[in-house]
DNA sequence: TTACCAGCCGTACCATAGTACGGTGTCAAC
DNA sequence: GTTGACACCGTACTATGGTACGGCTGGTAA
């Protein structure tokens, strides 16, 4: 009786301090049980406070850590169970990962080249005066002045109308 | 009477026309208004149907290709406020196009790191095999092993608990 | 004249990733 | 035995950009 305090440690830690461990706010730890992306904890005699294990700590810092990468939450969720799938194998988590580096590739080449129209924009503007004669407005009015760069947009069809 | 049909033209197309001229669904259109984006249009005899005007139809349009551009409703809204200004000055769209093209520029780099991450991981996998060994989860669950790289997340403070 | 389509309005719902709140319960210390 | 700090639960709300639905009306065409 004298280690209770130590048995409580023991059957791990409150939702605070877990979330506190991983860096992230309690409602947040609820919300991705809420979720299922990770289990509601063992909860010693059967209800009461969650108590969590370091095991379960670090899965929630996986969980941000995978975020950091571009995945999504549903994306991290199917990581975390292919982890506990004994069939799982080095290659679907290598797939991911080259899904996920293609899709980046795609968003940073988008990106650019509405970085580039933008540079046009900038570079043709003359920088002070009236409206009437802003070349940005212009431009997006009237996006065929883009010199068809603009027909990369998801769009095409308007273009036509 | 005989040019009712004519004179509807005259006063402008209805919400479904102008839908479609603009390349957005209905349901779109009263959302932007909604949304105070664009005007509700005039309607004649104070209620009944809307009538769009060409310039309307191209305001819509000119959202369309304000996102692709990266703009926000938000800051669309705002692009549309300035155009109807009529003290509005060429350096105001200039700048917000200058901010827009630096955020821009931003989250390239962010994906350009992840990407350079995800290669690492990549790379490192042996593409096979049980899970145990799979290098890309290890690497999500000890970020250190990423050399360094990984403290350029925004939370760095998980990595000291 | 009756049927039908289009438009109207308010409201609810989708995904994403949480955040906040209110009421209740429990636990420990003082 | 009372106070205070957490924890619990369900629910609602945030932002973003729409999408969908149900009931009602108005105009038109066969």
């Amino acid at each position: 009786m004298v280690r209770l305090v130590k048995d409580v440690m023991t059957v791990g830690l409150t939702i605070g301090k877990a979330a506190e461990a991983a860096g992230v706010g309690v409602e947040t730890v609820r919300f991705y049980e809420r979720e299922g992306i990770i289990v509601q904890p063992i909860r010693p005699g059967g209800r009461g406070t969650r108590r969590y294990s370091p095991v379960l700590v670090e899965q929630i810092r996986f969980i941000r850590e995978a975020q950091q990468l571009g995945f999504t939450l549903r994306e991290v969720r199917e990581l975390l169970a292919l982890q506990s799938d004994p069939a799982g194998d080095c290659s679907d988590v290598r797939s991911r990962a080259l899904a996920k580096r293609s899709e980046i590739a795609g968003k940073i080449t988008r990106l650019q080249s509405i970085g580039a129209m933008l540079d046009e924009l900038i570079a043709s503007c003359p920088a002070q005066g009236a409206l009437d004669g802003c070349t940005i407005l212009d431009a997006i009015r009237s996006p065929a002045s883009c010199d068809g760069r603009c027909g990369q947009s998801e769009n095409d069809e308007d273009e036509a109308s």
